[in-house]
DNA sequence: CGCAATTCTTACGAATTGTAACAGGGCGCC
DNA sequence: GGCGCCCTGTTACAATTCGTAAGAATTGCG
């Protein structure tokens, strides 16, 4: 699995800097042009995954460029561009583009959006199934299964999954009952919460705790629960 | 061919008509809701092609409905929210939304990023062909067969076709009881949903399922069913 | 009309989940 | 520390949901 390639057509060449830092820094490959004619030359050697774009250039219509990228080649346009009027990011948008971004922008963003537009991607493709490490635990939520240090996987039910979900997407954090009851039955019914009790010592049994002495989920009296662990997501 | 669907959540009924008005303008089919309970009960009957979450909700934490969505669910989200932080439009993006849009917006901006993520759907739907493969096993609904890895064929049946055709559509996706009959038998009468039991059980017979230990056609328990394995269509 | 294939309905056993009851332990108060 | 009250953990049981077998109804075809 290589990592996805993105590549840069601006004129500017400190942009190009910023962007090729905080891209390479996010764990991409890129490739930058400073002409829109070096840059279409590339494309029929590699295919990037992503294609940051900047409008205004010297040597062609931006625009035009970007249509034929996106509707033509099926490629993923991001247009970086100094025209922040709604009007210029309609018709950027309605020209094919797949997201937008005015300058100034912020690196940490812009990695955000390609990020973003490259789970599109993988929505059809393999898709990276929703998994967590955590402390020689390994759950799997696409198959509901939770994996052993040793490879042996338990099964674990869909309320049960609720509740392990909710911990691992904020681990080392208090989580009251009120959240908790919010965040998965839904909470308009009072119906006794000691469901929520059932569920979780349901899950420290898979977890095999040692009730006297929980090491992941440990409850906090009088105010809910915190899961302590090194969460990983995959 | 019928219009998108594009369902709304905020709380305020003067952005909720604005964003209604706009969008039925565009030609999509809307919902709207105020609170993120009733739109979360919704999305048990019908599947929406885009959602629209503002992230600032009475009733509810946002960013863990965004997650919820778009992991789980593999919802597409495009988050519409007051706060312009780069450090809020970041996280929004990393827990899954697609698109994130800060108030005041332009109502033709809205639209213009929702046509952009549905191009993004259509390319992966191009795949017209009828025939699909999965771990081994390769779907052919044109002459009603699923082919074994050694070649051999055993015919399945047109309501079969059906419940295999919508899995290898959507997979690892939960699929709703609700949706399912809204997909097959056309939700007209109430039939005792047991049929829809049956169906599935014969399907699992023919790809030779463990009962006990089913590997791609996964029940969950009060929520649906989700079918796991990697599809490609031809 | 008869036959066969398909599909639905019914029925009952199995799995999951919520509810209730009881046991254990922390925390304040004396 | 000892006593009670309240919070939590666990177990048992009931309600709901699901799987599948077998018979009934439907459809399609000759």
């Amino acid at each position: 699995m290589t990592a996805p390639l993105v590549t840069i057509l601006d004129d500017e060449p400190e942009i190009r800097l910023i962007l090729t830092e905080a891209l390479a820094e996010a764990g991409f490959r890129t490739q930058s042009f400073s002409r829109a004619r070096e840059f279409e030359a590339s494309l029929k050697r590699v295919t990037p995954d992503v294609c940051l774009v900047d409008l205004s250039l010297p040597d062609t219509d931006g625009l035009a460029l970007v249509h034929r990228l996106a509707l033509e080649q099926g490629a993923t346009v991001i247009i970086i561009s100094g025209r922040a009027q709604v009007q210029d990011r309609v018709t950027g948008l309605e020209l094919g583009a797949d997201d937008y971004i005015t300058k100034p922008f912020d690196p940490a963003e812009v990695v955000a959006r390609i990020r973003a537009r490259l789970r599109d991607g993988m929505r059809s493709e393999v898709q990276s199934g929703d998994t967590a490490s955590f402390n020689g635990w390994t759950a799997h939520f696409d198959r509901y299964a939770l994996e052993d240090e040793s490879g042996l996987e338990t099964p674990f039910s869909h309320a049960e999954g609720e509740v392990l979900r909710l911990f691992l997407e904020s681990p080392k954090r208090l989580i009251s009952r009120a959240q908790m009851q919010e965040a998965l039955g839904g909470g308009a019914g009072e119906s006794f919460d000691r469901a929520m009790d059932v569920r979780i010592s349901r899950l420290r049994t898979k977890l095999r705790e040692d009730p006297k002495n929980p090491r992941l989920i440990k409850t906090i009296y009088g105010a809910g629960y915190i899961f302590l662990g090194d969460v990983q997501w995959r």
